[in-house]
DNA sequence: AAATTCAGCGTACAGTTGTTCGCTAAAAGT
DNA sequence: ACTTTTAGCGAACAACTGTACGCTGAATTT
């Protein structure tokens, strides 16, 4: 039996997360936010926050971690229409695209302290982005019979690319946002041929 | 004749923008930089400061503008040593290379400063970037005899690879970042054979 | 039924921030 | 020789910050 006292302590630590999230926009940095207005909007006292978190530091990291695993909903999600069958790449750039269109907040949060000032913070999206470069190593590994020193060179030029484009594409309209999808399609496709010709060099 | 009020000023202009230049590090973003931060280190009263910029954001712009100047410096550079032979992607990346170990306080401060929390200093940067992007496009275009639609997506790639490679890079040590050059070089080169591939069938 | 735990609160404090204002002394202009 | 300009200063202000402390009342345990 989960206490309704329990209960009640998740409830308003999710308020502080889902509040310390709502602030976040393009005017607004998660470290330019402070314990204070992240109580307030969460309708808690300033002390109370200590209940929860020890530090704002350790409610960022929290944060980080959730970006984590929605970006692993993303990888499950292409997998499960790369089944369908269709162009792989189209298909990947089109969900991450979805995927910082509805998830604007943490995406940014990742971006800004990607280069912020916490080393922690640094290490722990780091850490996510490597997951997401392996991840898409083993595919070409694997699937595109690639050898696997190319295959993670590839992968690092194509994470790049997509992450770059995607932080340019943040806080554009839906239009200029497909733009953009549709030019980085474009790129990964040369990247691709290039490391093909590079493979049959190669052997 | 420089009246020696106006020179003085100057000098203590200078002092002010190096006060934050020398405050910018690994753990410490210029946004979180406060102006009495940079008076103390330029020794000089907090309200002094007001005499040279009206606002912490007019100096952060005024270090966005000197490193784009040196962004420039760095492209002849590149055009200088390119015509005493030798690939033109390699060099063009050990200088990079070379440029943000040399200069990393101004390349953390586009880094951050790009996904910060100022709109103008965001277009002020995008516009420094851009500027890059535009002359390598050029390029491309002539010398390389690329349509110019391939010229620009290729040169976007390029540009995209490069600034993450040299965010990556930024606090490595001379031998990690020698790997990371290698590495992005091969990037550049699979970019390029792509973009050539794309170029043939397009004829 | 009594004792313990603990999420949340209000008060309080010392520290830092940006900015206003009026003053000074030296340089520049006349 | 005079007046004007102006870079730099110190004092003062209100606003905000993070955090320590002790209390309360309700949920939980005994």
């Amino acid at each position: 039996m989960v206490g309704i006292r329990a209960k009640q302590k998740e409830k308003t630590r999710r308020a502080l997360i889902n509040a310390a999230l709502n602030q976040l926009s393009p005017q607004t940095t998660f470290s330019s936010l402070s314990l204070r207005e992240v109580a307030r909007e969460a309708n808690i006292a300033p002390t109370s926050f200590y209940r929860h978190f020890q530090n704002m530091d350790e409610l960022g990291l929290t944060l980080v971690d959730e970006a984590g695993l929605t970006l692993r909903q993303l990888l499950r999600q292409s997998r499960q229409r790369l089944a369908d069958g269709g162009s792989v790449i189209r298909i990947s750039v089109e969900i991450f695209m979805d995927f910082i269109s509805q998830n604007s907040s943490v995406f940014r949060l990742l971006l800004q302290e990607r280069s912020g000032t916490s080393k922690e913070f640094r290490m722990a999206i780091a850490r996510e982005i490597e997951h997401f470069k392996s991840e898409l190593t083993d595919y070409l590994h694997a699937e595109r019979d690639l050898p696997e020193w190319l295959a993670e060179i590839q992968a690092d030029a194509m994470v790049r690319i997509v992450f770059s484009a995607g932080a340019d594409a943040l806080d554009l309209t839906a239009a200029e946002r497909a733009a953009i999808a549709e030019q980085t399609i474009i790129q990964l496709r040369m990247i691709a041929r290039g490391s093909d010709t590079m493979k049959k060099e190669d052997k």
